[in-house]
DNA sequence: CTGGGGATGGGGCCC
DNA sequence: CGGGCCCCATCCCCA
């Protein structure tokens, strides 16, 4: 019994013994796993502190940002407003000028692009303008879910360009690992001054894919000079017409035209200009909106020159993509640029006509599609009637420089009064004659701005293949014109025969009020507008 | 103010 | 007749 006893001692005394035991273990097993546990968490707080920190330097490299791109907005508001302005219409269907861009930014093989891509902006929206522009993660996590992250297209994103460039979708929907590249679309918002506006339709990024990637499409299809020469006019002189308004351009032109129907831009055809036609048409013209692109001049410039260089395909210039593309809405709709302003109304006619102009300056791409182009294939020249009327002759003037002014009053008026030379071929713009279609294509280069010769080395461009010979005498040295006197030679006729007047001490020019002589006549005027303003 | 360099635009000629 | 080329007048810019 006592052994007994003893025994359930022992065998009590070891179940407690395993107890312990087990209970030690079992608190080591959860004091491990806690530690884990802790190490996890205490290295999930740290990322979290990281995290927090980016985003708020992120946030104020933003504000930052912000507050610069506005300072910089504000300093060139008048020449961006400028730019918004010269791009009026372009895809708002709206005169000749919007068929012009349109059909450059359509290529004749892209058959997917409709009207109502570009159109379909918040119309009811007033004068909100909606801004492309990239929502950063950081972003994306303050204004919550549902937010559709995209980025702006690159100009600064090389793969984008090559998006663009082999017609692929565009990244601006769905390269989600882009979202750290610069913010240029910001600006527009801030230009447009909504801030709100931060959030831009889907139906708005297809638009601006798609007007980026037929940008880039359409300086694919642009042509060398020698394409580019102009074509002939072509047109005989309709019977009973007294002169030849000439609304020629290149046939060959630079980027391929739709065809057919202005709405249905995507047809391909052999005409040139026939997608004028649904702009010249004010009935389908979506007034009230305005989808604008607005080009930065200088990166404009700078990516755009040499696109006709003597035949060369400058590769670099393959991309040529708009810096910024604001889709703006405008209550109030200036007059369009219809047949009939063109025949009729020089107001709107000369102010889009100055638009028009600069963006030819700036825009390679639709340097060969002047308004010239729309009437020579959409109406028969000969039943053209001339601008006549002296609205439209002022305002084309406004392009003038005082002297072409001047000279095309004069030469004008001899025109249309019946010169001694027979000058039937009239400017569309200014009304004046020439003797022959090419002289007047030429001349009418000065209007729309067009110049489609470019220098290989300096890629400066000029309106005439004969300018751009002789300035590519810069280049190569060469001056034919020496003088007989001295050692002196020349690369332009003009420059020996002034030059000679330091030889012959000639003066012809004369200051009425002070009898001072002067070799030029340009020095004897800044002479008299220096010393004698007062009497002149 | 002068002169050189470069550009623009019109006109004419030649092939 | 069209394209290319040249000449000319003129302007602007700059040193």
């Amino acid at each position: 019994m006592a052994n007994c006893m003893v025994f359930h001692t022992q065998i009590a005394s070891i179940m407690e013994v395993l107890a312990n035991a087990a209970v030690a273990e079992i608190c080591k097993l959860v004091d491990d796993d806690y530690a884990v546990f802790r190490l996890e968490i205490n290295q999930s707080q740290k990322e979290n502190r990281s995290l927090r920190r980016k985003l708020l330097e992120l946030k104020v490299a933003r504000e930052r940002a912000e507050r610069t791109m506005r300072e910089r907005v504000l300093a060139s508001r008048p020449s961006s407003v400028k730019i918004l302005d010269r791009y009026r219409g372009i895809s708002r269907g709206e005169g000749h000028l919007t068929g012009g861009h349109r059909s450059f930014l359509k290529p004749a093989e892209h058959n997917t692009w409709r009207d109502d891509q570009t159109i379909t902006v918040d119309e009811g929206s007033g004068t909100t303008s909606q801004s492309f522009m990239v929502i950063e993660s950081a972003d994306a996590e303050a204004t919550g879910p549902g937010v559709k992250q995209e980025r702006s297209e690159g100009e600064e994103d090389p793969r984008n360009i090559r998006d663009i460039q082999s017609g692929a979708p565009s990244a601006a929907t769905e390269d989600s690992t882009n979202q750290a590249q610069p913010r240029t679309r910001r600006s527009i918002t801030e230009v447009s001054g909504t801030q709100n506006a931060v959030l831009k339709s889907e139906t708005d990024t297809k638009t601006l894919t798609v007007t980026h990637r037929l940008l880039h499409q359409g300086s694919n299809h642009r042509s060398d000079p020698e394409r580019l020469g102009l074509s002939k006019l072509g047109s005989p002189l309709a019977p009973g017409s007294e002169y030849l308004p000439v609304f020629h351009q290149s046939q060959r032109t630079v980027n391929s035209h739709g065809d057919g129907d202005g709405d249905t831009l995507d047809t391909a055809g052999d005409d040139p200009s026939c997608s004028y036609n649904t702009e010249m048409d004010p009935g389908n013209m979506p007034l009230g909106l305005e989808t604008q692109i607005n080009l930065s001049r200088g990166d404009w410039n700078r990516r755009s020159s040499s696109v006709y260089s003597e035949g060369c395909l400058d590769k670099k210039e393959e991309v040529i993509l708009a810096d910024e593309v604001t889709v703006k809405v405008e209550g109030d709709v200036p007059p369009t640029w219809n047949a009939d302003h063109l025949l009729g109304d020089g107001h709107s006619q000369g102010r889009d006509f100055l638009d028009y102009r600069e963006s030819l300056e700036t825009n390679l791409n639709v340097t060969t599609h002047s308004p010239l182009h729309v009437f020579k294939d959409r109406y028969p020249v000969s039943t053209l009637i001339a601008p006549s009327d002296s609205h439209g002759c002022v305002l084309f003037d406004q392009v003038l420089n005082s002297n072409d002014r001047a000279r095309a009053q004069a030469q004008g008026e001899g025109a249309t009064s019946g010169s001694s030379k027979e000058k039937r071929f009239l400017c569309m713009f200014c009304n004046k004659g020439f003797s022959s279609s090419q002289k007047v294509e030429r001349h009418q280069r000065v209007h729309t701005g067009e110049k489609p010769f470019s220098c290989t080395q300096c890629e400066k461009r000029f309106s005439r293949q004969d300018t751009l010979k002789r300035h590519q005498r810069i280049h190569t040295g060469e001056k034919p014109y020496s003088c007989s006197q001295c050692h002196m030679r020349f690369a332009q006729a003009g420059q020996l025969k002034m030059h000679l007047k330091v030889h012959t001490g000639e003066r012809p020019f004369a200051c009425t009020h002070c009898g001072k002589r002067f070799s030029e006549r340009s020095y004897l005027r800044i002479h008299q507008q220096k010393m004698h303003t007062a009497h002149v």
